[in-house]
DNA sequence: CATGAATGAGCTTTCATTCAT
DNA sequence: CATGAATGAAAGCTCATTCAT
């Protein structure tokens, strides 16, 4: 806030209006809104500290949204919107055949490490985001509390699909395929969180290096 | 509510004081407020919500805790409390040698699956605790998510030392304890949650049992 | 309030906004508060009192004041720089030679009569904020009590200094000037108390002529 | 309190219970809503204040006094009557003859001294007294400020009566008495406020002396 | 005589939201 | 397009006071 009380210094009382087109100034209010969401969490955000952000007076976002609740529900759903479009845009899953030499285990391990890492970076992209799912939208809203479960679903049943297919090519083991995909999903969103909670850099790499390990061989010593 | 209405009809606006000892009155509003938080949310429950389960005044509620906040984060610090006791006084882990006829690895994926029910049972012992803990204290205040912190971190610190323990022991290879220990609770955890949103009962047998194999030999197909 | 009422009598709910300059209306609470605070003491006077007299719903007033208490803060502020103003602008001292054929004595007294009149206007010029700073105000709270104690010192040494001179004119004996400066007011505050207990209207000619012959001369007979 | 705290150190959760007379416990209530008044003011003390310092239950004190009002007014109610008692029991106004040498005016000037110790002493005996009936008892209720109406009258009167002894003795001149009585306890009461606001012991020696020569002979310079 | 426990009544305060410009 | 001003509705909270023991 200090930054932007810097970066627009008003003469004791300047008013300044500023006018936008009506998709920009929405737009705008939904960065100010994810923001704030995200720092504060829903509850402890009130539409004064958003408008605040966006430098706009409080009855000015009530001409875009009809609630307070609305706005989140569209970040949520430009999100949501996202999403979809990625895993329906995304990569075939085509796993080649080891290259000679390298033996077909590592293989495998090394192609769940890329798709962890499409994961990730899918849902993860940036922390702003991964906050607002992970945290600051719980607990909101019955109706907001759908659109996540929906988010949640659709995520996880692409991760399902994978794993069919990966069945299906007898790479993976049969195996309770949506046990095992929201628990992938419940695994990784937990060790983000560590990073969120403690302020630190997503190490989206190193996340997908470990959990392609753990969950392609187990934790078990071989035999 | 209803239910307790029609069990007790009173004409208009009976209202009859009861009289309750101080410890008793305090553990009986704490058991409502877990009702209301779990159902309701954190936020979405009112002071009044409480009390009228209790069939008390609003004052009352205000003899036994300072805030709103208070009864929650005195809720969860009875949950901590519990917990850190259930760790410390847990059975020493130890893992017989397997019977003959039956191989190691089968022996200690038994092992885990029992590792894992002893670890739902403690956490997720009761529906309303396992809401409350997993949806309806997140984001209510930065204190209790201090709290919230904390208690995760002691069921970690429990699992990383099993671990530890079970690597010395030879029967986990080595690995990053702390990724995987936060992992495997992650993943529990949304496992749990879908139970609980679907509101259906957990199975906790089901649930360890898979775990135990996913976690124990992962999901590739042996070589 | 009734005269109110039967000025704008409405059909049950009426509830018509009214809109004002933020100024204005900041003034209109202020005044609708001193109304309200002298005639029921600050305690006794409820947020609630003050909107109603100023027809504006409560949360109005605290887009103005962020306090019951800074309601009144406001209105001391304001009578405070009043006063200091009109203290710093006031008359010049100046006491002509006595016309001839008056004595020296009387010419004085009726110079302090004219001193204590301006006194009296300045500081109880209205009959809501004498009983404000006399009555209601008194013990609402610590600031509120430094509030009128700067006040109270504000007054008594401007006729401190009042004093001084008088003494270097040779026209007042020496004496312990505060003290005397104190108990004037005192006196005086004592004095315009009784008439605004009793619900009369202050005669300030006759208060001053009376305390000016008193502390003139005192009350002893003439040797 | 840290003093009544260390005076009775008790045992993690000691509830002793003290019995007294029904006249003591009266008696030692009345002590600590005097003290606890005086130091807050009453509207900032509580029921729960005055109980704690009489280490008695909240209840308790609902034997003794039908409400906290109660409390004050029976306060008042023994100062009062204690003063009327002293007015009627005083001494005699007895000015005698000036010893020769010494100028009559002197002479009055020292009776009135001793009249204002007499004044002084009888009213602002303790400090908490002082306390109660100049700050903290003030617009605390209609009724309290009746009684407190009450009592000035009195102790006004009383001095009236004085000026008409020493008017018919010669000794003080033709004056408007109401006037000048009520300005002189004004004027003694807001001296001794600054003692008690500045938290400094009174000094009646001083101030009753400094009165008399004011009030005894007025501020001019003799022509 | 004493009190722990319970509470009604009422107040301040906060926000999301609306209205008129 | 933008907003200052106004507000309802509801929450939290406090305190003097009362009941049952």
């Amino acid at each position: 806030m200090s930054v932007l009380e810097e970066a627009a210094p008003r003469s004791s009382k300047t008013k300044k209006r500023t006018y936008k087109s009506a998709e920009a100034r929405r737009q705008q209010i939904l960065e100010c809104a994810l923001e704030a969401f995200s720092e504060r969490g829903y509850h402890a955000t009130s539409i004064g500290d958003i408008c605040e952000r966006a430098r706009i007076g409080r009855a000015t976002l009530y001409q875009y949204f009809t609630d307070k609740r609305d706005v989140l529900v569209a970040l949520l759903e430009g999100i949501y919107s996202k999403v979809v479009t990625a895993v329906e845009h995304r990569q075939r899953l085509t796993l080649d055949r080891p290259p000679k030499g390298k033996p077909a285990r590592e293989h495998s391990i090394e192609f769940m490490r890329a798709r962890f890492v499409a994961f990730l970076t899918l849902v993860f992209e940036d922390e702003a985001t991964t906050r607002l799912i992970l945290r600051a939208a719980r607990g909101a809203d019955g109706v907001v509390d759908e659109l996540l479960g929906r988010l949640d679903a659709v995520v996880i049943e692409s991760i399902e699909q994978e794993l069919r297919l990966a069945i299906q090519a007898g790479i993976v083991r049969e195996l309770d395929v949506p046990f095992v995909a929201r628990f992938f999903v419940g695994g990784l969103e937990k060790v983000v969180l560590r990073a969120i909670d403690e302020e630190r850099p997503l190490d989206i790499q190193q996340i997908a290096e470990q959990a392609a390990l753990l969950e392609g061989i187990g934790i078990l010593t071989a035999t």
